[in-house]
DNA sequence: ACGATTTGACCTAA
DNA sequence: TTAGGTCAAATCGT
């Protein structure tokens, strides 16, 4: 949609919806200055929506009110319909497509056959408005809506981003591959599954990046204009991504990227029972732990975690940095604690408050080599570091909050957390494991490196 | 049985 | 003519 098109339309407007589309932009507005206000001081200490939350609100308050114009424009008998249509087919839109299988005035769909009898659906010349009817596809039978295709993607919002991950909080539906010229690795096309649900037309493509084959390079196309169910949608986090470009505008959704694959076990030893009385936190819902069992996200983002000394696998173990004002000798690890068993668990007093020395140990998974095993001991009673770069993070918090928010566990925010022991255990690819596990940012806390050792000895 | 993915064919734009 | 994007039958996975 052009300037003219949104100028000569507005002049048909409703003089309520005119008060709404302003109503939409107005709101937009607001949130996209919260958003500068967060970026210009991401560590401000005022609460805040999450930038997510609000690019988010900007998208969608924009969205909305296109929608509102859109909507108006495609009214049958509408003048303005006729324009937009026009539009659509007007130069590079209006090369005439082949096999007019699609009679929009009929609503019925018509059918080609290619060479080889193949079934096909046609494009009509121009744009059209996406009408239904009834296509096989495989062994079932859905309805499909014949949308404007590749016409409506010319003024598409476009964003590209980098990511560990190609996952995101859509439900995706792949829907092709192809090889590309020069390129070592093919690139993958994915619609909304919504799409013909509730005509969303956001499409995405993936490719592996050729200067960072860990990385995905993800294009977005068109904004989602679904909603999905929850259960569907896979919980939005950030993890490690970063904005390309934008060509039009950014949907908040791109540069948001879910979190590695975890399977998060929680157990509780004594220890950690009576830790709990040590702080103000409260035993867990016992909803929420059974939430938190063998809890998983989908994601296969490698976090680099762990080191090898030779053949061998060694643990190696941290200490939470924000210990300072703790002992941070830890007198290294008891000749007994060598093993499977973990034990390290300190309480220390400083001033008049109590705090427990959060640990934690990586260590390979004996079933699995391909997985991580992390257990952490204790819980952080300081405050995560303002370092991080995780905007979703609540820094306030303490390490299991961060972790239950990352990992989008609903209403975590009303649950005060106890100490409990948890371990992770995180599906890593072993050639993408660096030598350097100190860096990693699976957790908002900083982490010393405090030892490694060869298990089992 | 049915939804999701694969993959070769087809289509359009350049 | 070619590269990139999409379709849809075949196949896979649950």
């Amino acid at each position: 949609m052009n300037y003219n098109m949104l100028c000569s339309e507005s002049g048909s407007l409703s003089a309520r919806k005119k008060r709404e589309i302003i109503k939409k932009i107005v709101k937009g507005q607001k949130a996209a200055t919260q958003l500068k206000i967060l970026l210009q001081n991401p560590f401000g200490t005022a609460p805040s929506p999450s930038s997510h939350q609000l690019m988010t609100n900007v998208l969608t308050s924009f969205t909305q009110a296109l929608s509102i114009i859109q909507s108006s424009s495609s009214q049958p008998g509408s003048a303005n319909g006729v324009a937009r249509r026009d539009l659509l087919t007007s130069g590079a839109y209006g090369s005439p497509l082949t096999g007019s299988s699609h009679d929009p005035m009929s609503g019925h769909c018509r059918e080609k056959r290619s060479q080889n009898g193949r079934r096909e659906l046609g494009y009509r010349e121009g744009g059209f408005d996406e009408l239904g009817c009834v296509r096989k596809y495989g062994r079932s039978v859905s309805l499909v809506y014949i949308s404007e295709k590749r016409f409506s993607r010319k003024g598409a919002v476009t964003w590209t981003i980098l990511s560990s991950t190609t996952d995101d909080d859509h439900a995706w539906r792949k829907y092709g591959q192809k090889g590309i010229l020069n390129s070592e690795f093919p690139r993958s096309y994915f619609r909304c599954s919504y799409k013909y649900d509730q005509r969303c037309q956001a499409v995405k493509q993936v490719q592996v990046d050729e200067d960072n084959p860990r990385m995905y390079r993800t294009k977005y196309i068109g904004i989602h204009t679904c909603n999905p169910t929850p259960n569907t949608a896979t919980h939005p986090t950030t993890w490690e991504s970063y904005f390309l470009n934008s060509d039009h505008d950014s949907d908040p959704r791109g540069p948001l990227i879910t979190s590695p694959t975890l399977f998060i076990k929680q157990d509780f030893s004594k220890e950690t029972h009576t830790s709990s009385d040590l702080t103000d936190h409260k035993l867990l819902d016992p909803i929420m732990l059974s939430d938190l069992k063998d809890f998983e996200l989908s994601n296969p983002t490698v976090v680099p975690l762990g080191k090898e000394f030779g053949n061998s696998t060694a643990d190696n173990v941290y200490s939470c940095t924000d210990s300072q004002n703790l002992d941070m000798d830890f007198g290294g690890v008891a000749p007994d604690d060598f093993g499977t068993h973990f034990h390290f668990d300190k309480g220390v007093t400083t001033g008049a408050v109590t705090s427990m020395i959060k640990t934690k140990q990586v260590q390979l998974d004996k079933e699995n080599p391909n997985m991580y095993e992390t257990t952490f001991v204790g819980h952080h009673t300081c405050n995560a570091t303002t370092m991080s770069t995780h905007s979703e993070i609540d820094y306030s918090s303490t390490a299991w909050e961060s972790y239950l928010l990352k990992f989008g566990l609903p209403n975590v925010q009303d649950h005060h957390i106890s100490s409990p022991n948890l371990t992770i255990k995180e599906e890593l690819p072993k050639e993408d494991t660096p030598s350097d596990v100190t860096s990693h940012n699976l957790d908002p806390n900083i982490w010393i490196d405090y030892g490694a050792r060869r298990d089992g000895i």
